[in-house]
DNA sequence: ATTATATTGAGAAAGATTCGCATTTGTATC
DNA sequence: GATACAAATGCGAATCTTTCTCAATATAAT
């Protein structure tokens, strides 16, 4: 039951929350923005406001459920929050999104915050590229 | 002159697209908005419309006159392309940006792109921070 | 079951960027 | 320098994603 994870997290257990949440945990695919989980609730016939959709993503990213990208403008990109920090590597033909981490990056960026000053908050890595699949094409 | 430059970039000599390009040639900020130079054109007297900025901030990305970051999701930031890449290290609080390099970060990339089996064509790192100056306050 | 409060859904509104199109400008030619 | 034609501009409308407003509804505690 997810209801617990929802208490858990300081959010009342409701349908929608709850549905959402389902979902997201359900899914084999990882990244999703808005409109997929959106449109994966009309599918499941449970009836879900499209503004719905993005309180409780923005809720459940407060809550840390949830992890939001920038991966283009235009649209944000969400993820369940399994814990493990990752960064991401992204086929510009195809869309497919692969995800890695690499614990050299990681603490040169530390050094490089400290080096500047800086009290270091976050980060965002993105590698641009094209995928094997789609290099015989 | 600017002409030249833009002659060799393949694009015609308008008054906007010389406007524009001086401005991002002598302005001390070097990370600004669609909407930055939009203001700095009216205020320069100029009268270069809104798209127009629009339009020609992409053609020069597209010549790569110039380098379209997206630090927030909701806006685009250009800066003039000087030539040498670079990363960003910006602050939550006051919107400061500034910039660095990092050899063994680029490398890095390279390597996790190719045991992938991505073709890496580009990337986008970002570390978010509190900068010195917003620590003390 | 009743109550007090938080949440929802639908559409309006917002903010950034792009489009459509009549008008103007740049450049190549005479 | 005048002429001609394609390319570029400016304006407002249109688009797209995300947020907001607010009356109606569901939740959790009593
Ligand atoms: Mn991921
Ligand atoms: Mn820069
Ligand atoms: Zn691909
Ligand atoms: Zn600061």
């Amino acid at each position: 039951m997810d209801s617990k994870d929802l208490k858990s997290a300081g959010l009342k257990a409701t349908l929608p929350r709850l549905k959402i949440l389902t979902f997201l945990q359900s899914s084999p695919v990882r990244h999703m923005s808005a409109e997929d989980v959106y449109k994966a609730m009309l599918e499941s016939g449970e009836d879900v406001g499209l503004a719905t959709v993005y309180r409780v993503l923005t809720q459940f990213e407060s809550a840390g459920l949830v992890t939001r990208h920038h991966f283009d403008e235009g649209h944000s990109v969400f993820e369940l929050n399994l814990g493990e920090h990752h960064d991401h590597i992204l086929c510009v033909k195809c869309g497919k999104v692969d995800e890695f981490t690499d614990q050299v990056i990681e603490e040169r960026q530390h050094e490089i915050a400290k080096k500047q000053g800086y009290t270091i908050t976050d980060h965002a890595l993105v590698i641009y590229g094209v995928c094997p699949d789609c290099q015989n094409a």
